[in-house]
DNA sequence: GTGAAGGGCCAC
DNA sequence: AAACGTGGCCCTTCAC
């Protein structure tokens, strides 16, 4: 494909590209960076393509001049981005958000994204890929030639040849849009896709606001679990070695405690029966009778401590901001739920210990807010079950409440062990729990397990007709679906039970964990909306919980914002029972 | 040495 | 018989 481009340097090329290009309904748009990370480098391109005819802006001749956020010159590209009109169709969108974010001053509106388009049209497909050069294969059927993408764009005059790949990487958003609307269109994807795309620049401004650690208290608390490690590695060698008396005679009796073989040969040494796997829930049970299982779990948790969560957090720390700025993959799951990694910001330990080290800057506040059972209540919802719907609207205990129906005694009755039941069922059902998981994790019999699940489907009738049909709907039409029409694609073989039990069990949890993701992708947008002029900066997302940080002056009007930006979203999605978000202002991430 | 797979554990 | 969904990261083991 031969591309008409032009090459802009100055101001009046700015001028000239904004004039044709601003009436456009839709621009392809990319940028060319000096490096990955728009702490690290500089934007040297800014392309945009009607399709026809190609702008490639150059923004070095511009830098060298002075501030790009203000010079004047740049104020017809500045208006360009962040009109919301024309669409800017990029791959990757945020990528090049957070470029002009931090770089240009301006949001990005309007967007739409072939990369979340095209992984939302997979659904789920673990076997495709998405990149540009796949993406543009599979829906144009074009080979596109990527070499030029880590070339030196640092260069003082850039090369033909990287000019027109700037050109072309542009100009083909224009026809594979057109492309990938077709299959939105004709999938039922276009709302989940306006739902994607409304996130991009808030995740992109949370990517560059980055979540403040307390270096110091993380040291500390460090040090603390270093110590616990090495008293508890020595109690758990001791015992282990035990069985082995005979090696020690010889001094070889050091066994690698993180060797699952190693340990595994120990136990059965000391004659522990275990189980086929030795993963905590199912060593459990074993604690009781055999110390050494129980020393053995408590030696994996300050394990995981000091190996995840201990220097290698420190060492993600951004020197330019001091603060920590994980990767955000929007579609980091099928059903639609965020991934966080380097670091997983998305896994910190719950313990006060090490939620404490994150905290708000000194004349700062944390805004924190969460769903309160909102999983439940999509289910709820869906199920439009009488009893589990009336549980919700006494607004009490959640768990008590359910107790309450399901053992058929009044809520102040209810025991703790009822409670516990209750709720571990009310967290099971939404994986499409079976009896003996049941069983195991409550110490109950097989029968006494299936005994209280029949109780529980028993009081909720229509919960238990809903996940059944979820189930068999999945094995009939091979597809499933959250509130927004996000979808996933199972793929089984005829008479494979196994991989249908696993659809089945998706089936019943896609929709839901799914829908919970849809609404706060929503609640994301709906805020962005209201915070956008104030100090409020989004700096974390777990799934159900929003973080931000603002000035402390300001913290009382961002929660009510936050609070019902949240609900919005919510009651947009769940009507049948009250949404409910805890929120509240702290100084530290703690409850 | 490097990379993939298996097992394990953290979050929601 | 039986297996409770979604991720990322760490360690060991094993093949190249």
């Amino acid at each position: 494909m031969e591309i008409y481009f032009q090459l802009v340097k100055d101001a009046e090329g700015v001028k000239n590209a904004y004039d044709e290009l601003i009436a456009e309904e839709y621009l392809g748009f990319d940028t060319e960076t000096t490096e990955l990370d728009p702490y690290e480098g500089n934007i040297r391109l800014v392309q945009f393509s009607n399709g026809k005819n190609t702008f490639v802006i150059d923004l070095k001749p511009f830098a060298d001049k002075g501030d790009l956020k203000t010079m004047p010159e740049l104020a017809p590209l500045r208006a360009l981005l962040c009109a919301p009109k024309p669409i800017k169709i990029a791959h990757n969108a945020k990528f090049d958000a957070k470029w002009i974010c931090h770089h240009l001053g301006v949001d990005v509106n309007g967007v739409f994204d072939t990369l979340l388009a095209s992984q939302l049209i997979a659904a789920g497909d673990q076997d495709r890929r998405h990149n540009l050069a796949e993406v543009a294969n599979f829906f144009l059927g074009v080979e596109l030639d990527k070499s030029e993408q880590v070339s030196d764009w640092s260069a003082e005059e850039l090369s033909q040849s990287q000019i027109q790949y700037a050109a072309k990487d542009a100009a083909i958003m224009v026809a594979l849009r057109e492309k990938v609307v077709e299959r939105l269109v004709q999938d039922g994807l276009i709302k989940a896709a306006k739902l994607e795309f409304d996130c991009v620049v808030p995740i992109a401004q949370m990517e560059l606001n980055g979540f403040y650690l307390d270096a110091a208290r993380w040291r500390e608390q460090l040090e603390k679990v270093r110590k616990t490690q090495d008293k508890v590695a020595a109690e758990l060698q001791r015992m282990l070695s035990a069985g082995v008396a005979q090696a020690s005679l010889f001094g070889v009796t050091e066994i690698n405690l993180d060797s699952q073989s190693q340990v595994t040969d120990a136990l059965k040494n000391l004659g522990v029966p275990v189980p086929a796997t030795t993963r905590g829930w199912q060593l459990e049970p074993l604690a009781n009778d055999y110390p050494v299982v129980g020393k053995l779990l408590e030696y994996r948790g300050v394990a995981k401590a000091i190996s995840s969560f201990g220097e290698s957090l420190l060492e993600f720390i951004k020197p330019q901001t001091g603060r920590l700025h994980s990767d955000f993959r929007q579609i980091g799951a099928p059903t639609g739920r965020f991934s966080s990694s380097k670091p997983n910001i998305q896994q910190i330990p719950h313990e006060e210990a090490y939620r404490r080290c994150f905290r708000a800057p000194e004349g700062k506040k944390l805004v924190i807010a969460d769903y309160s059972q909102i999983e439940l209540r999509i289910l709820a919802d869906f199920s439009n079950d009488e009893n589990f719907i009336k549980a919700f609207q006494t607004g009490a205990d959640f768990h008590t409440i359910t107790a309450a129906q399901v053992f058929n005694v009044k809520p102040e009755e209810v025991s703790a062990e009822q409670r516990s039941f209750a709720k571990r069922l009310n967290f099971g059902v939404v994986y499409g729990i079976g009896a003996s998981r049941f069983a195991l994790m409550t110490g109950l019999s097989q029968t006494q397990a299936e005994d209280t699940m029949r109780k529980y489907f028993g009081t909720y009738r229509g919960l238990d007709a809903w996940l059944r049909d979820a189930a068999r709907r999945v094995v009939s039409d091979r597809i499933s679906r959250t509130a927004s029409g996000r979808m996933y694609r199972f793929r089984f073989e005829e008479g494979d039970r196994q991989a249908i039990g696993a659809a089945q069990r998706n089936g019943k949890n896609f929709p839901i964990q799914g829908t919970s993701a849809d609404i706060l992708k929503r609640a994301l947008h709906l805020l962005h909306k209201e915070i956008t002029g104030t100090s409020a900066k989004l700096v974390n997302i777990v799934h159900d919980e929003i973080i931000l940080e603002c000035d402390a002056a300001e913290s009382e009007e961002i929660c009510k914002i936050l609070e019902k930006a949240m609900c919005d979203a919510g009651e947009e999605y769940v009507k049948k029972v009250p949404v409910k978000v805890d929120a509240h202002i702290a100084d530290e991430w703690t409850k």
